[in-house]
RNA sequence: GGCGAGGUAGCUCAGUUGGUUAGAGCACAGGAUUCAUAACCCUGAGGUCACGAGUUCAAAUCUCGUUCUCGCUACCA
């Protein structure tokens, strides 16, 4: 393979309105991290870039309801993620933000150039406007009800709740958070990236070039868009949280969000280039750069169709990659920071490593656990369980333990020093083990070249176990009793303990792109310089001098105990059991939850009398075909039998249904879904648990009776 | 419903273009050992490769169907 000139390396940016958990650290970060440090190990020229992503509408919104601005969130979030990031040993070359003044001009630029180019259209449509406000309304101004889970705060983008992606259109009675009121439609200009015009470079580039390089459920899911019909997206929005749009036209709209947010490893490798006196452009313009993209699968489709469109189209290169990561459950449920359910990076730091008995060597427990079980092909699951597992039975026992009793021995039979090989007594055994840790090392680092870091992590461990074999098979603590009668004894111990701590020097190198921390603390141990960690010297077994006096042993890592591990399983029960009571003020969307609960604006009796409100006995219903959550019921209301459709299919089975006496709106207006004619709603409760109920009168009484 | 990714030992996962007896780690059982953080080392037990057909001399691997899980998408008055 031929090895590019130089790296361009990128970390999803984390959206900087909250903390970050290790979800989103094992997705993205972490093996970002360990491919850049393995290539700086191989001196590689390379640039890791990262940032905070702080616009979108998000953020103004979560301000408004923490009564502050959006920069005091962005500024709130952006150090702690930062810092976050490094106690945790992931070392970007620069975490830029996106609300910097040389991100606006760099983003700006670009949008002005793929303008200028004629690769933009515009579209003039109807959108959510504010009268009291005069303005119109991102996504995130509009609340209403959820289409799909009934939840009555839900977005314009998104229902919080149940986490389906909307568009306003489809809100159930949409209001302004602005001012409270009903918001009208009105007449709006966008650009927009016809995608649609860039199909057959997608499908050449993707489903070609990389159907074989790439993960298969990157290309899937490529696949998946591109024989799905690519449609023009808007990449401007009506706000004044952002990038300003930088033509004609353009007043009081911001670049969208998923179009300024990428750019944003563009500006921030301009500012890493100004600090370190260096030209950025190579890193995206020359055709010999290797650009890699870590992100989680749910960001696959703007890093590989998106992205790149606008990168082809403003004359920039392309990713080599784009090694996306599944998602990683925590004890059996997903990961939600809005439900409490996760582990936050900032909160793992609290708590273990900044402990009394914490340490860097907790951050690189972590790192161990999250790339033993790198959700790399399929979704994976972080237990507590298997935190002091893993940590315990082999980054402990084996590798650490190696490390140990290799220093223990060392100082107890070879004075401390680096003892003297004795050629002639070498056997086939000592010759074998330079060989296994050169195989290693190849192992690794094409491992390490096809993203496959769980497995990589696994052989270098693995050679700590070899290590382990080795010395079982030696024995030198037999052969220290013998000392007397045997006199080879000395040195044949002093060959097995030359390699082992050989063996430990190639150990460090070949662990310092997963356990940083740890390869510098075996540094000091072997009393070495940093450089010894660099790749080339994996494989070499002279890496130690002869005769250096080394220092006393100190254990690497220290046991997870059950108690703290049992206070964490705790921790989230207790999050299980208060769920209900806490979950509306556990975090600022939940809070909004319970705003939403608010009673909707007052409405006069004549409103209320426009409502026809009957009492129905369903007679039958049948899951309506093609459709998961539609059912298809018909109700008996006295005067007439009718059809109603009801979105309820996930909650209750038809069977059970028949017979029932339920609640109908029966003047409003018909509608048709999945071709099926719908005239009416029946009217369902929805408790703290989302769970659906009836409302339906207490006895049963007269099909047609009218409710008043 | 459409599309995508998965289903291999109790658990976490490998299995490249179809080729002896389907592998590894953890956990479990037995043994050995004491240098080491009750760590290490050896041995063992264990699987109808989701299910059913088909192609083939030969299928975990290819084809078709069924089923379950996850994601995207449609459906939600």
């Amino acid at each position: 393979m031929n090895t590019p000139k130089r790296y361009l390396i990128t970390a999803a940016l984390p959206y900087a309105n909250g903390l970050k958990h290790i979800g989103h650290l094992a997705g993205a970060y972490l093996p970002a991290d360990i491919y850049v440090r393995y290539l700086k190990a191989q001196k590689r020229d390379v640039v890791f870039v990262c940032g905070s992503d702080e616009h979108g509408t998000a953020i103004p919104i979560q301000a408004t309801k923490e009564g502050t601005t959006a920069q005091a969130i962005i500024d709130k979030y952006h150090p702690i993620i930062e810092q976050n990031f490094k106690d945790l040993g992931i070392e970007f070359d620069i975490y830029h933000r996106t609300s910097d003044k040389l991100h606006h001009e760099t983003a700006s630029e670009f949008f002005k150039t793929l303008e200028g180019n004629g690769d933009l259209e515009t579209k003039t449509s109807l959108q959510y406007f504010d009268e009291a406000t005069n303005t119109f309304l991102a996504d995130r101004y509009i609340k209403g009800t959820c289409p799909n889970c009934g939840h009555n705060e839900a977005f314009g983008d998104q229902c919080e709740k149940c986490g389906k992606s909307l568009s306003p259109e489809e809100l159930i009675n949409p209001v302004s958070t602005l001012s409270g009121n009903a918001p009208i439609k009105k007449e709006t200009t966008h650009w927009y990236l016809p995608l649609n015009k860039h199909e057959a470079f997608l499908r050449e580039w993707i489903l070609n070039q990389h159907q074989n390089d790439w993960r298969p459920a990157v290309v899937g899911q490529c696949k998946s868009w591109i024989e799905g019909g690519l449609q023009p997206r808007a990449v401007t929005r009506d706000l004044d949280w952002g990038v300003k749009v930088p033509v004609a036209g353009g007043d009081g709209k911001v670049l969208y969000v998923w179009f300024d947010a990428p750019i944003g490893y563009i500006s921030a490798t301009k500012q890493w280039a100004i600090n370190n006196n260096k030209d950025w452009q190579p890193y995206w313009k020359d055709a010999d750069t290797k650009l890699v993209h870590f992100i989680g699968k749910d960001n696959i489709v703007f890093h590989c169709i998106i992205f790149p469109v606008m990168l082809k189209l403003h004359g920039n290169i392309l990713p080599e990659s784009v090694p996306a990561n599944e998602f990683m459950n925590l004890e059996g449920d997903k990961m939600s920071t809005s439900r409490g359910w996760s582990i936050e990076m900032d909160d793992y730091i609290n708590q273990w490593i900044k402990k009394e008995n914490g340490g860097t060597g907790l951050a690189d427990s972590l790192r161990f656990y999250l790339t033993s079980i790198s959700p790399e092909s399929k979704d994976s699951e972080f237990t507590w369980k298997g935190f002091q597992e893993s940590v315990n039975g082999e980054l402990v026992s084996i590798f650490a333990n190696f490390v140990n009793r290799t220093w223990v021995l060392m100082h107890k039979l070879c004075n401390g020093k680096v003892p003297p090989i004795h050629p002639d007594l070498l056997d086939d055994e000592d010759k074998a083990l330079l060989t296994t840790v050169q195989e290693t090392k190849d192992k690794v680092t094409a491992l390490l070249e096809q993203y496959k870091f769980r497995e990589a992590q696994f052989e270098v461990i693995h050679l700590a176990r070899i290590g382990n074999q080795y010395m079982q098979k030696k024995e030198p603590w037999i052969l220290a009793k013998s000392l007397e009668s045997d006199t080879t004894a000395q040195a044949k111990i002093n060959n097995c303990m030359h390699g082992c701590l050989q063996l430990c020097a190639n150990l460090s190198i070949l662990i310092n792109p997963f356990l940083p921390f740890t390869a510098k603390r075996m540094c000091h141990l072997m009393k070495v310089v940093d450089k010894m960690l660099d790749w080339e010297n994996a494989g070499k077994f002279n890496l130690l001098k002869v005769g250096y006096t080394l220092r006393a042993p100190e254990l690497l890592f220290r046991k997870i105990e059950d108690v703290e591990i049992e206070a964490q399983l705790a921790k989230l029960q207790s999050l299980l059991t208060t769920k209900n009571s806490t979950m509306d003020t556990a975090t600022p969307q939940a809070e909004s939850a319970s705003e939403e609960k608010a009673l909707k604006p007052e409405i006069v009796f004549d409103d209320f009398g426009k409502i026809d409100l009957r009492v129905g006995t369903i007679l039958e219903a049948k899951k309506v075909e093609k459709a998961d959550k539609l059912l298809e019921l018909y109700v008996d209301l006295g005067f007439e039998k009718r059809t109603i459709l009801s979105g309820i299919a996930m909650h209750f089975s038809p069977e059970s249904l028949v017979g029932k006496q339920v609640v109908v709106v029966a003047n409003l207006a018909p509608r048709k879904m999945r071709g099926i004619e719908s005239k009416g709603m029946i009217l369902l409760a929805e408790d703290a648990q989302g769970k659906l109920h009836f409302v339906q009168p207490q006895e049963v009484i007269a099909s047609g009776s009218s409710i008043s």
